[in-house]
DNA sequence: CTGTTAGCGCATTCAC
DNA sequence: GTGAATGCGCTAACAG
């Protein structure tokens, strides 16, 4: 590999010059830089990342964390956030915290000691102080699908608990009053968001909310599946199910077809996230929006901005939900 | 930040002594080592992993380049590359390449850039020469996904003749003779190798192969969906149809379910792949399986051994598709 | 077993 | 505008 040395041999320019024409910063007059480009040029010169980093003390690069990698969840949200960062030549640095909050602290301090300039975090186990004193520290952070008062303009989220509302209210405007929930794990705050914004809708109806039809699940499609057997097993009536994600409608949607129920003839759904694969099976799923890949999209240049000082990049940090019906639910008579 | 040569003044000891504990390479008596070891303690020393890759020439990365960030086919593969590096404590960088030659090329530069110690690349687009040429570079390569003969010691890959035999095996051996298949891309090596073995099965059961039943798509959804709009019209008798992947499956049974047919009692359906989705859903999709994440974790393997010397890992490269029969295809009578 | 001495490749003051 | 010198934090011979 050439080095910067070689280059300015080449060049007959001194190892500065080079540099500056590498960063243009500095004025170098274009003769002198033309003689220094064309020796990179013949040289196949590739600077060498690692010893800007050590010298600038700046490592180009950005940890991201994230629960998990697989899943419908998070490829959207990665594909933008790499792809706003690798526009700007900075590169993304990836590690999954797997909603434990020993494996997710170890993860921050596994990319802050990698030299990241910046960490883009999901997380969902550590504490709000925890965030609060990280982002005391050094290196900035961001925070994806979560809100802290505290640290608010470092927050990029969705209203859950309006898109809870929008949820629920869509189905009981549909004339539904036996609706049962799926939530996911309580320990959530954006669960806990979504809920609340599902008994608000209840309560606008004067539905009562009743806790025997609140089922909390994984958010997975098998905690769906199960979620659904055993309110099928109350022998309760139900209408309508809310289901706190996409996937888990689906388990459950599968569940009511293997008992011979039509959906939504006999008993409606409503998801949410809008994932891309319920749209494309039978019934498609209605569901309420989360702009995941938004939020990552807006995470990334939240970074741009504060920590690359790129001046063009405006941040919105808020989301809201949006509503989406297809054919999984219908008026009831 | 604390750095080596604050250890080495509190700990009494030279720069190097503190260098040898920390990779304890060479021997460092017990109580000098404890000396040091103290004193990172209270100093709350974090070595510099830029420095370190910079005196080492090693920078404890891998590239990782695949063809896309979302889908339901990556995210289990990153999960398991993340997984395996980390806990040998290398980190991640992810690129992009999205089936595009260019972009798949920029991406290697990229990485090779960012001093990965080792690049596993998922790529579609480059040619084998190019691949070729890459491994005898300086940056040592696996490829996953592609089987490349002159390099095939770097090659994990699923034996997808085999997977494509295998599936339409299964549909003709329930008796159909009017099966169709919907393919991906014919770009892709992969996708031509299952329709090799789709259209070896067919030879064996005496099958003629009728390229009016065979519709190129794009391995997603909404490329199912409009593919069985295809074929319907055609207004063929088609008992069966073969997809070349789990995602066109799914859109082709939609389309198959809103035409007012029955899976599997009018028409019957095998994917490929076996991702998770199409398990929770109505019908249960039977599929053959495509190990992406053993895959993935393979090629990491290679990784540490190869790259980083660990003894310890045995690294299998060629994979076997498994068939799953679940309830999307029945026999006929 | 431990200390000394060079760099790794580049950015960045300072002079000129 | 350009060059010389210094150092980023650490590893790796080489001595002792």
């Amino acid at each position: 590999m050439a080095t910067i040395y070689d280059v300015s041999v080449m060049a007959g320019v001194s190892l500065a010059t080079v540099s500056r024409v590498m960063n243009n910063n500095t004025k170098v007059s274009d003769r002198t830089k033309q003689k220094v480009l064309d020796a990179m040029q013949t040289l196949g010169y590739r600077p060498n990342t690692i010893a800007q980093s050590l010298a600038s003390n700046c490592s180009n690069s950005v940890g991201v964390l994230v629960s998990q990698l697989d899943g419908p969840f998070y490829g959207p949200m990665m594909t933008e956030i790499e792809t706003a960062l690798r526009s700007a030549n900075k590169h993304v640095i990836i590690a999954a915290g797997h909603s434990d909050e020993a494996q997710e602290k170890d993860s921050v301090e596994f990319l802050m000691s990698r030299g990241c300039d910046a960490l883009i975090l999901d997380v969902e186990a550590v504490s709000d102080d925890y965030l609060i004193e990280l982002s005391k520290g050094p290196t900035p952070i961001v925070l994806i699908n979560r809100y802290i008062d505290a640290i608010k303009e470092r927050c990029v989220y969705l209203e859950n608990e309006l898109g809870g509302f929008m949820a629920t209210d869509y189905i009981l405007s549909l004339g539904h009053t036996h609706v049962a929930y799926i939530s996911g794990p309580l320990f959530k705050l954006d669960v806990r968001d979504r809920l609340k914004g599902h008994k608000r809708a209840l309560a606008q109806y004067n539905v009562p909310f009743d806790e025997s039809l609140h089922y909390e699940s994984d958010f997975k499609e098998a905690g769906g599946s199960d979620a659904m057997e055993h309110l099928l097993s109350l022998n309760t009536p139900i209408t309508a199910v809310v289901c706190a994600n996409d996937q888990m409608a689906s388990g459950a949607i599968a569940v009511c077809l293997e008992h011979g129920l039509r959906v939504p003839d006999d008993i409606s759904f409503i998801g949410y996230d809008n994932i891309p694969f319920p749209q494309y099976i039978s019934p498609k799923l209605s569901t309420v929006s989360n702009p995941i890949n938004e939020m990552g999209k807006m995470a990334a240049r939240w970074v741009l901005q504060q920590v690359y000082n790129n001046q063009e990049m405006t941040v919105d940090s808020s989301f809201k939900p949006e509503l989406f019906i297809r054919t999984s639910a219908k008026q009831i008579d």
